[in-house]
DNA sequence: CATCTGACGACCG
DNA sequence: GCGGTCGCCAGAT
């Protein structure tokens, strides 16, 4: 899979500390990818070493269908990581990606992906 | 090739 | 602060 960078980042998050999904998605250059990056933890084999109870939502929200939540909430707990109800500090438990590699080796060597996006967060003006 | 979905994010009410 | 809706990306059908 092409998520290997993805994997790779989730792999090297510090024990006790805790990332976004955004978080991870905008160090692969793919902003408002979150929903990606959380496909791609889904397609995770567990017990790979691959901690994803570390990734969590944005503003340290825990989101995810049973029971997943309950093992994330415990593996986090284990590690030192408190969780408020489904809330985490993340200002004392963010980290950082790196944000290193950014191999856009995706399968289809068709789309290619301008690393800039053009725009997103279009104006205010109407929703509908 | 077109359409929907999904372990998300941000804004509006 | 919480719930609902639209928007983004990549993958599956």
């Amino acid at each position: 899979m092409s998520w290997d960078p993805v994997y790779r980042l989730v792999k090297l998050i510090p024990r006790g500390r805790v990332t976004t999904y955004g978080q991870l998605a905008t160090a692969l250059r793919l902003p408002g990818g979150a929903r990606a990056v959380g496909y791609a933890l889904a397609a995770t084999p567990n017990g790979r070493g691959i901690p994803w109870h570390r990734v969590i939502g944005a503003g340290g929200k825990v989101t995810m269908p049973e029971p997943h939540a309950s093992l994330q909430r415990r593996l986090l707990a284990s590690e030192g990581v408190p969780i408020e109800g489904t809330r985490i500090d993340m200002k004392l438990f963010a980290w950082s990606p790196k944000s290193r590699s950014k191999p856009r080796a995706k399968s289809r060597a068709k789309s290619r992906k301008p690393k800039r996006k053009p725009s997103r967060r279009v104006a205010p003006k109407s929703r509908v």
